[in-house]
DNA sequence: CCGCGGTATTACCATATGAGCATACAGTCC
DNA sequence: GGACTGTATGCTCATATGGTAATACCGCGG
């Protein structure tokens, strides 16, 4: 059966879940706490990032569930929420290198 | 082995990809023509949006990759260039699903 | 209790971008 | 060629948002 179209609502929500990942900042931190859960502060050192600008990018990731996060004394221990994230990423790569071959056909054309 | 992490300059490409989806507007257009090839006129009248706004996103949509057009005589009928880009917004809304049913289960403790 | 390190928040600026209008451009038909 | 339809492009405005500095908050150790 063919496909049901999306409500106007509901792509906003997808829409808005996009933008969070439309930063490469925020990129940069999820790569970052790929294998690891970190605090801010080895974040702030990891990234090269200031701390307040970490900061805000936490709790957008978080608060849109794409990282987790734990109380552990003073720290913060971060850690990214499901694996998800990078099969969108994945993806997305995926169609980058699709284009590079392309682009490499149409310019070396032997 | 573990992953490689990603160059800031990827990061950056892949950030500008994710930000052309984050928009209600583009993800409208590329669902509607989820099953169809169509022409500008043809999209303004199915997505309400105005003919200039959604020739500039169309414009977004084919630099980046997401749809492909086709001159027509005095028409351009654009369509979807993947499928991809649907599996990216299942994704997305597979993470909604999921957190609407862990919500579903915080509030209704029975 | 007080200082301190770790984290979050606020205020501010600069920039980017979506919407809409007007207009330019292109192809078709008379 | 001129009028008309279809599409693209500039321009302007309003808004949203990332970066940073200053500061507030919070738990811990002395």
């Amino acid at each position: 059966m063919p496909h049901a179209h999306l409500d106007a609502q509901l792509l906003t929500i997808i829409a808005a879940r996009f933008k969070v990942l439309a930063e490469p900042a925020r990129l940069l931190i999820l790569d970052t706490l790929r294998d690891a859960e970190m605090t801010v502060t080895e974040l702030v050192d990891a990234t090269a990032l200031g701390q307040a600008n970490l900061s805000k990018h936490l709790q957008v990731l978080h608060a849109n569930g794409f990282v987790k996060r734990r109380k552990d004394g003073q720290f913060t221990r971060y850690a990214v929420a499901g694996r998800d994230v990078f099969r969108l990423c994945d993806i997305m790569c995926g169609r980058l290198d699709a284009e590079a071959a392309a682009h490499r056909k149409l310019v070396r054309v032997r």
